[in-house]
RNA sequence: CGGGGCGUAGCUCAGCCUGGUAGAGCGCACGGUUCGGGACCGUGAGGCCGGAGGUUCAAAUCCUCUCGCCCCGACCA
């Protein structure tokens, strides 16, 4: 492709309402366009690398044996309504209405209609196990889209359905999918780490994801090096943590004023003691009413821990109002000594064993000291709550988890009978018998992942293609457009590059030097040919690579044969 | 949705506090000089100052309401 004739146009600034690299990058690179917030129109150049992944993934789905289709992006909403998730999914479901004022809504997922296909096809064992994918826009309207394509409200994304006649078979396809997943990201070239995952609202026994490992990814994960061990911090466990210090024997429960101390920090700077030392205690509402959980004052609580012990669906910070009511007191100062018996309490386990520990007192600026299980405090339900963070013991092994950030590219799902039970997908075993299909399902994000790869490949200058995402493989440049011999020879190598099957941009647009060299760091194409006057007198084109940028001076005769060299590797 | 910030030329921003003829750089067009790391000189086009109300002799500027966008939190590929 000649440049003058693309349509690529890169900008020197960096738009003011792009804040991480991959964003202002793509942006700059004139690879996106946005047309709304978390809404983008994929230009030319990012089209190609979008394109280049969508390819990626295809061949790895087919390899696994997942079948290809494609679903409708509109969805009636009967079939969200028998599933229950036309109300559970909430705001983010895009919601129209057709002329007639039936509902329908923009699909952010496809379970509901996959499993309509299926249940009306597939009658006996005999057709399972069965894997359809397709590659597809979704639209969530997220609360808060941000970063470009990293969390955008209209998204690319791969997502995969398999049915089965049981576990063990699920258990095979997830198997499957995961190595294929694997394979993915690995020829995409990114350092990714796989993880255990809380379910979400998609439901199911299992899940794990797939993170690229990135300082501004949205997740955090912890990982052990010693044994493997890796999961998303919402779903992490940890050993145990050693008991809050408890120095010698009981000591008398006493209430201490503690003025406009409202955080742990104003608390342990008034009373002079460790935030291990307190038990913080925080109100939670959910449907069944508000309730306390209790965790120690130096670490944070997982609320999803929280929620799947409670088996709530709903859980929230309580507000002002609430926890004056439960406590008494403005918030700041919530405890469980003398409280209501009526309202429900659950403690983090890694508190069971501390004593003498410090609690809110249940009234403003106070706070008690020398708190005990038992004498002050009845809690007789106790589970783990705790958000694990770096430094924490690993729970397979001696090892200590190390905290990283990262972005969740991909995610896998044994989803068991939950759609195929709520929307009657059954299938007939040997023996005549009806039985609900078990379902696994595979998403993979592709802007998502081609933004990932550019938050882990690139510099000051600009992006660096891994080769298997670059929308061109080779940028010949022609450095100055008004010399007639640079111009016929980039031409020639040109075609002659095309003709051996490479893809090529090729820059003959009437630029300074400058410009062109800014513009080629920018775009990042792996392989870099450039042809000039002052080489040219010497018989010679420089051929270099955008990752290291050492130029290498080739005869031009040898010049076509050396790209395809670096292109092979 | 809660908290914070921003809407002025295609882009990045100044001007607003203290009301009085709308600015710069980049980009774009034309002419000239340049041509191996975002050149230089000259000329020019381009703006209902996000929108609606209000205050005032006078509003980009002050007030109210709206819409959009960005950042921080709870959700997700």
């Amino acid at each position: 492709m000649r440049w003058s004739q693309f349509y690529l146009y890169t900008t020197r600034e960096v738009p003011n309402d792009a804040e991480v690299v991959s964003h202002q990058l793509m942006m700059r690179a004139g690879m996106i366009r946005k047309a709304a917030a978390g809404i983008y129109t994929y230009l030319p150049l990012g089209w190609r690398s979008i394109m280049k992944m969508m390819d990626i993934v295809r061949r790895e789905m087919d390899a696994a044996g997942a079948v290809e289709l494609m679903m409708p992006a509109i969805h009636p909403a009967e079939l969200w309504q028998e599933t229950e998730r036309w109300d559970a999914f909430g705001d983010l479901l895009l919601k129209i209405k057709d002329r007639n004022q039936r509902d329908f809504c923009f699909g952010p997922t496809h379970e509901e209609v996959v499993t309509d296909v299926v249940r009306r096809d597939v009658r006996s064992y005999r057709q399972l196990p069965l894997n359809l994918y397709q590659i597809q826009n979704k639209f969530r309207d997220e609360i808060r889209p941000r970063f470009g394509l990293m969390r955008a409200r209209e998204f690319l994304m791969k997502d995969a359905y398999s049915f089965h006649a049981g576990a063990d078979s699920l258990g095979e396809t997830y198997e499957a999918m995961r190595a294929a997943y694997c394979r993915v990201f690995e020829d995409c070239r990114l350092e990714y780490s796989l993880v255990e995952a809380q379910s979400g609202t998609i439901g199911g026994s299992a899940s794990h994801e797939f993170m690229v490992l990135a300082e501004t990814g949205e997740d955090a994960v912890v990982s052990c090096p010693a044994c493997g061990y890796a999961a998303n911090v919402e779903k992490a466990e940890a050993r145990p943590l050693a008991a809050a210090a408890a120095a010698g024997d009981q000591e008398e429960l006493t209430e201490v004023s503690t003025p406009g101390a409202t955080t742990i920090s104003e608390v342990t700077d008034q009373l002079q003691v460790g935030a291990d030392r307190l038990v913080k205690t925080l109100v939670y509402e959910t449907e069944e009413g508000p309730v306390l959980a209790l965790v120690r004052g130096d670490r944070d609580l997982n609320e999803a821990k929280l929620a799947s012990y409670l088996g709530a669906q709903r859980l929230t910070m309580a507000g002002d109002e609430v926890v004056r009511r439960v406590t008494g007191a403005p918030v700041g100062f919530a405890g469980p000594v003398g409280l209501s018996p009526e309202i429900r309490r659950v403690g983090d386990q890694s508190i069971r064993q501390s004593s003498n520990f410090v609690v809110g007192a249940n009234k403003a600026d106070a706070h008690f000291t020398g708190v005990n299980w038992g004498r002050d405090v009845d809690l007789s339900e106790w589970t783990d709550l705790l958000l694990v963070t770096g430094g924490d013991g690993c729970p397979r092994c001696d090892g200590t988890l190390e905290l990283h950030r990262g972005i969740e590219v991909g995610h896998i799902f044994k989803l068991g009978t939950k759609y195929s039970e709520a929307m009657e997908c059954t299938y007939l075993d040997d023996q005549g018998k009806s039985h609900p299909m078990t379902m696994g399902c595979y998403g993979l994000g592709i802007g998502r992942t081609v933004a990932a790869a550019i938050e882990q490949n690139h510099d000051e200058d600009g992006i660096i293609w891994p080769l298997p995402l670059a929308p061109y493989e080779v940028l010949v440049i022609a450095l100055n457009t008004r010399d007639e011999q640079v111009v016929e020879l980039a031409d020639r190598l040109y075609d002659q590059l095309q003709e051996q099957g490479s893809e090529v941009l090729y820059d003959d647009r009437d630029e300074r030097p400058g410009v062109k060299f800014k513009d080629a760091d920018l775009i990042g194409i792996p392989v870099r040919l450039v042809i000039g006057a002052k080489s040219l007198a010497g018989g010679q084109v420089e051929v270099s690579l955008r990752r290291d940028r050492e130029k290498i001076l080739v005869p031009i005769e040898n010049a076509v044969e050396r790209v395809l060299e670096l292109l092979a590797g």
